[in-house]
Order: structure tokens, then sequence, then C-alpha cells
DNA sequence: TTCTTAAAAGAGAATAATTCTCATTTAAGA
DNA sequence: TCTTAAATGAGAATTATTCTCTTTTAAGAA
């Protein structure tokens, strides 16, 4: 349980009721859009206005707070999850769902260790898994 | 150099100028957009309808001529590179580029050969490696 | 080679996601 | 408490995409 106020606080950034409880919905939601943290915000504490939402993600993001994800759609997800971790894709609807494996990790660390790609720096390498979840 | 006409008549699709000038844009464009694509045209041949754009692309997409790749931008890019592959994305403009390495695919098709993912049947994987192009 | 017709394209309005502008409010430090 | 730069809110604007409806056309039938 991480205390949002002093995430935000080592950040520099002002205190507002509407930071923390952004914050709150990305840590909370999975992979949510800014109108899934609209909604958890104004069902749960208060109005706020999009244009403050969007405003505050594009800050968290800036900040390193908080990541955005790609998607082959016109609309954008964040994740709450910074640590480098891997996604799995629905074909059929719009379900996301991380995927984590330490082993994987480290055979591709190992891999890009010696491969290097001509004029590219590497920051960061995820896996997109598009498939079919078996409800 | 692939016979556009014949691409289109194999799924089955009239054969209009539209569809076969939107389908050379994406196969000559890089990632592009249905704004590039629009442009592509525009530009070398005739004017096109906005609307008849993003219904050819849609309709490519179904009849798996050409894919969807995931940004997280509020936009959709087309790949007409159909065989799986990789994507550089540069974390400071919008450029993408391809990546392909089938070392590094044989690597991951064995790796995932006996590691199984729960409730999960993979279909295409495909990494996205972020960071930096030394131009 | 016409003829027919379902499918495709076009024009433009509608919608959806995001950004912007500017007036008001507020967090935080003096 | 006071001050003020920064944040929020309301709503308009912009951007990307989709929809509706009319006209055009590709392609097969006659
Ligand atoms: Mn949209
Ligand atoms: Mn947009
Ligand atoms: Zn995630
Ligand atoms: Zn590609």
């Amino acid at each position: 349980m991480i205390n949002l106020k002093n995430t935000l606080f080592e950040k520099k950034l002002k205190v507002t009721p509407q930071r923390l409880k952004v914050l709150e919905a990305v840590y909370n939601i999975s992979h949510p859009t800014a109108e899934d943290v609209i909604k958890y915000i104004r069902k749960r504490y208060f109005d706020i206005a999009t244009g403050t939402v969007y405003k505050i993600l594009e800050t968290f993001v800036e900040k390193g707070l908080i990541k955005k994800i790609t998607t082959d759609k016109d609309i954008i997800r964040y994740d709450g999850i910074l640590k480098p971790h891997h996604h799995l894709y629905s074909l059929e609807g719009n379900l996301i769902k991380d995927y984590i494996d330490e082993e994987l990790d480290k055979i591709l660390q190992e891999y890009f260790k010696h491969k290097k790609i001509s004029d590219f720096e590497i920051t960061e390498i995820s896996l997109q898994i598009k498939g079919k979840f078996n409800k």
C-alpha cells in the first residue's frame, strides 16, 4: 500500500484531491482509459472535469508516475505498473492482461546484451502477445 | 512486386481504383495513418473521400491484407508487412521502424513451446522495443 | 455488348477522444 | 494569514473516426 500524497510530493507535484484520485484510479484499474478514470472518480468521490483528468494523466506520464500502453485503437490507455512487463491482448475484445515472466526477461536481456541493433539504443523491451483468452 | 489487382481478386474484393491505391499506399508507406494514405493518394492519383479510405482500410484488416499496429497515441497505424515482426519505437518522436530478427523469433518460439500461459492461446508474439534512434 | 444490381464510393453530418482557452479556485510557502 | 503560481473547471475547439444517405460503378448475367 503506497502513500499517494507522498508519491506526488516526491515528484514535486502539488497535492490536490484531483491528482490523488487520478493516481488511485490508475493504480486500481487495469490499463484504464481517461474515461475509465473519470468514471471511477465520479462514482466514488466527486465530479471532475474531463480536461483536468487528461491534464493530470499527461503530467503523471511526464513525471514517470504512470505509463502509456499501446493499443491498436484510437484511444489511449494507461498503466500504473511501472516495472517493465508484458501484455496479453485479446484478438476479439478489448481485454488486456499483464504478463510477468522473469525467466523470459532474463533470456531477452541476455540476448540483447550481445545482439546490438544498429543506430538504436534500447530503453525498454516488452512483448505484445496476441491471442485468445479461454474464459 | 506484387499484383495488386490479383491480391484483391483473391480475397473476393471488388477491384476498384480506390482499393488499388489504398493497398499501394499501405505497401509503400511505413506504418501509415489513414491520413498518410489519403495524402499519398491525393498527391499522386485522385481525390478520395476520407470515409472511403477508413472503410477500405478496415476491410483490408478484416481480410488479412494489412494489419493494425499498436501505438500509445490516439491514432491508428497500419502495416503492410504481414509476416510477424517487431517494432522499434522512438521515445521522442513518432518514428516506428521494423525490426526483423529470425534468431530472436526462434528463441521465443522455443521458449513458448514449453512455457504455457494459463487460459491463453497465443496467436502472435511481437516485441516492442522502445528507445532512441541515433540519427 | 448491354443490362442489372449489389456493393462501393462520395459528401457531409455526427460522434468520440483529446486539447485548448480563459476565468476561478486553491495548495503551499512566506 | 497573505500571496501567488499553479491547478481546476466550463465549455469551445480540434482531431480522428464513423455514420447516413445518395450516387456511381464493378462484375456477372443475359
Ligand atoms: Mn475517435
Ligand atoms: Mn484525437
Ligand atoms: Zn500492464
Ligand atoms: Zn512493421
